[in-house]
RNA sequence: AGGGGUAUAGCUCAGCUGGUAGAGCAGCGGUCUCCAAAACCGCGUGCCGAGGGUUCAAGUCCUUCUGCCCCUG
């Protein structure tokens, strides 16, 4: 049976950051990063990462530990993660993997793995060229030639899957679908209590994140940005991708007005929240904790460690 | 107060000479195994301001009222 976790997720400010030092303190663990954005280093603000007085002494792992000029991806956290809690695991302490990064989290507890990549990335700029001159329809034909499973769930415009699975067809001469097969049997790594928050009502959602945006504006997100960009963080960065960021360096650089800036970082950040939730929901094993109007977070201690002891994950 | 204009989806607006309405944005739903805070797909959600009239038929024509806008005083 593989180990015992606890991860905490949902869509953004949601109050997951606070749900789990919460819960470490009171059953005692340490709190694993599951986020795309708060994994580099100098983006705090922007990604809401917890700051040390919120962490109330408990010891959080794989914030800011990446430089946002790095090539970061998926296969990186899960080995940077995986390795992090069998340490924290070997130790004997209890792991709260908390972040709203449905990919990564689903990734490092299925225990399957990714075909490989290349390092350079010249087969897949190769591949992207020819989507572009050729167009979907050719390439996702020139797919179906080989992999038809995969070019039958692929539609033509989705111009990142299609040149994925060409670039896994040339590196390795097998399928994805392939490998999908392949992988989807392997055994889990991690036997995963998965705790979701959100709000009964989204309007209370997204009025929490309007706010959230506001005060991140307050504490100085502008300057942030300015100072990624003076270092030249640029848009080909995935840290770059980060909303908030995107937006702010288009108002810094001219395009538009921060104010402008600000409204689109709250949209963005609502569909982002919208797209989390719908990653969330076809999850039938998550647990989910609604927030009324107000989070509650001494209901959601209480309702997750009874689940924590249903689980066997702590002793009633 | 008088004259003119306007009122259609959450917002901005289309809807020619009458045939129970459609675009953009917003919104909603979904997909997802290496840029995932990414990328991609799908869906009009409407007492056409209210009442009355003409007509087989009214968003469209007439009329009254109401709201908003502009001009004159």
């Amino acid at each position: 049976m593989p180990p015992k976790i606890v991860v905490i997720t949902g869509p953004t400010a949601t109050g997951k950051t606070k749900l789990g030092v919460m819960l470490c303190l009171e059953t005692g663990g340490e709190v694993v990063s599951a986020d795309s954005m708060q994994i580099y280093a100098g983006m705090d603000i922007g990604t809401a990462k917890p700051a040390e007085e919120e962490k109330k002494g408990v010891p959080h792992h794989l914030l800011g530990v990446v430089s946002p000029f790095e090539h970061f991806s998926v296969s990186r956290y899960v080995e940077m993660a995986s390795e992090c809690i069998d340490g924290l695991l070997g130790r004997g302490k209890r792991v709260f993997l908390v972040g709203g990064t449905g990919l990564y989290i689903d990734s490092l507890i299925s225990g399957r793995f990714f075909a490989p990549a290349e390092n350079g990335e010249s087969i897949r700029r190769e591949l992207s060229e020819r989507y572009d001159a050729e167009g979907g329809e050719a390439m996702l034909r020139f797919l179906a030639e080989k992999d038809p499973e995969t070019a039958a769930r692929l539609h033509a415009n989705d111009k990142k899957r299609i040149v994925r699975a060409l670039e896994v067809l040339q590196l390795t001469g097998k399928t994805i679908s392939q490998h999908d097969r392949d992988t989807k049997t392997m055994p889990g790594r991690y036997d995963a209590l998965k705790i979701a928050l959100t709000f009964e009502d989204r309007d209370d959602l997204y009025s929490r994140i309007d706010l959230r945006v506001d005060e991140m504006m307050d504490k100085g997100l502008e300057a942030e940005v300015r100072a990624l960009m003076e270092k030249g963080l640029s848009p080909r960065h995935t840290a770059m991708q980060a909303i908030g960021y995107k937006e702010l360096a288009a108002a810094i650089e001219g395009k538009c007005s921060v104010k402008e800036a600000v409204s689109a970082i709250k949209q963005e950040s609502r569909r982002y929240a919208k797209r989390q939730l719908s990653w969330l929901r076809r999850d039938p094993k998550v647990e989910w904790i609604y927030w009324k109007k107000e989070p509650d977070f001494e209901f959601a201690v209480q309702r997750s460690t009874s689940l924590m002891e249903k689980y066997g994950i702590i002793s009633a």
